[in-house]
Order: structure tokens, then C-alpha cells, then sequence
DNA sequence: TATTGTTATACTCTATAACTATA
DNA sequence: TATAGTTATAGAGTATAACAATA
């Protein structure tokens, strides 16, 4: 079956990618889940519990996540105002600030393997990728 | 820039994999980086050092990892006979077959994405993929 | 009563530093 | 001295259970 060499071909592509996203994360003192929160966040606040179940994450371990990022500066906490018992999370200035240099580390670190195919290529697998990826999203 | 696409495809298609593979293991109590212990020694011993490097953690870290896995009857260290000071790491029958346990359900859980392509496409991503990952590894 | 979030607790993962044993 | 591994320690990430506040 040649699926076993597309899911080994996946398999590895994603411990790559998820490799530099560590390295880069790390030296910046962020874990993966915390880059993933700063990308959710770039361009919309979020309840507590709807960044939970995004993440797949219990609301505990947001707690936790928040509170040390909000200790950091990179985010804020903010009353909602139609219930009082949400808690909404947002980027400060310094949480966008390094959520763009990241995302500038992430595209150079990445360049190695995206540089290996022409322009072609470079278009095949971004519609090849999103087409299995799936749905409309 | 059409690379950002790329890399958006990519990251998103890598934390999709990565997604599978973490359910998968805490379904079997086994951590990202237990299962790639597993997916490692599948088919040949290693010593510590070795694996530490090759996950890119500190061999303390390694420590503990074997610890547990072995403590769970997965792992089992052995002496070298070589070199007094090394310890060889490798897979029991209960190991082995967890890790094809696993196997089989990260392949199915993959099939939902992998479906969505024809046999062309199918082969189409390999190459594409491979070439990214580049070198001949 | 049900929902939102936090806190207390416990375990895993991780690194650094200090240590033991072997080379 | 240098290398291979373990142990002690500490911090982050995670979940479960119990709790407080609001709906």
C-alpha cells in the first residue's frame, strides 16, 4: 500500500516542521502551546473556554498557560462585558510584536525545504496539502 | 509571497499529524516523545546517548523516559558488552506490539486526509514531499 | 441548577548541575 | 581527564476534582 509511504512522508514533514516550531518557540521562551495561543490571538480576542477547545486543552491548563503569559506581558486578561463570568484573553503590543517576529523565524527556518521546489511545485503541494487538509475552512 | 502560503499549509497540515499522533498515544498513555522512542527502536537497539541526540533532548531527560517505559514493560536496558559504561535500550514483545498497535491506528487515523487524493495526487505528494524534505536520507 | 473560571494536587517532560563508574 | 548515565532539583504543561461567582 503506498498509503504507508504518504503517512511516513506526513509523519516525518511534521516532526520537521513541528522541530523548528520548538527550536524557534524555545529560544524565546515559548512552548508550542503558548506559539499556538499568540498565533489564535493575532487577530481576535478569546474567551477562556473557546481557547481550550480550540487547543483541545482543559480550562485548567489555560489558567495556568495565561497567567504566565500575562506574568510576561505577552497577554491580558479583560472582563467581558454581556457576562460576568467570562474572562477574555488578548495580545498586549509586546505579545503582537513577538508573535511577528516568529512568524518571520518560522518562514526562514522553513525556506531550507520550501526553496527545493520550483515555483510549480511550490504551488502543487500548497493545493495538494489544502485539498487534504480538507472542507472549506 | 506565495511561500507564506506554503508555510501556512505546511504548519497547519503538521499540527493536524501532530494532533492525530498526541491522541493516539495518551489513548495508550504514551507521551509525543514516548512514541517516537517506539517508532525508533522499532527495529534496532540504540544507547542512551544515541537517542538523546537523535530526539534532541539531554540524556537526563532520557533517563526518566526509559524509566517509566521501562518500569510499563515497553522498554528494557541492557549492558554493552563493548563498553562498560554504555546502556543499550530496546523494545520488548509488549513494545513491539504497542508500537503496531499504533502504527495501525495513526494510519487510520490519516485516511480521512490521504482519501481526499487520487492515486496520482497520492504520488504527487509523496514526490513533493520527499523533495522537500530534501537529501537522500 | 448549569456554566465559567480558578485553585489544589499530582504526574510527565524537560534542562542544569552534581555525581558515579568506566575508559 | 573524558565520556556515559543517573540522580536531585526545579519549572512548565497537563488533567482531575473541588470550589467560587455568575447566570
Amino acid at each position: 500500500m503506498s498509503t504507508d509511504a504518504l503517512m511516513d512522508a506526513l509523519v516525518r514533514t511534521s516532526f520537521e516542521v513541528m522541530g523548528a516550531l520548538t527550536r524557534i518557540g524555545a529560544a524565546h521562551d515559548l512552548s508550542l502551546t503558548q506559539l499556538r495561543v499568540l498565533g489564535i490571538l493575532r487577530d481576535r480576542r478569546a474567551r477562556m473556554t473557546e481557547l481550550a477547545v480550540f487547543l483541545g486543552l482543559d480550562k485548567s491548563t489555560l489558567s495556568g498557560l495565561v497567567d504566565r503569559a500575562e506574568k510576561r506581558g505577552l497577554l491580558a486578561r479583560g472582563k467581558n462585558p454581556d457576562d460576568g463570568r467570562v474572562v477574555d484573553v488578548y495580545m498586549t503590543p509586546a505579545g503582537l510584536e513577538l508573535a511577528d517576529r516568529v512568524y518571520v523565524e518560522v518562514r526562514q527556518a522553513l525556506s531550507p525545504a520550501t526553496d527545493r521546489l520550483d515555483a510549480v511545485e511550490h504551488d502543487q503541494l500548497i493545493r495538494l496539502l489544502e485539498q487534504a487538509l480538507g472542507g472549506p475552512r
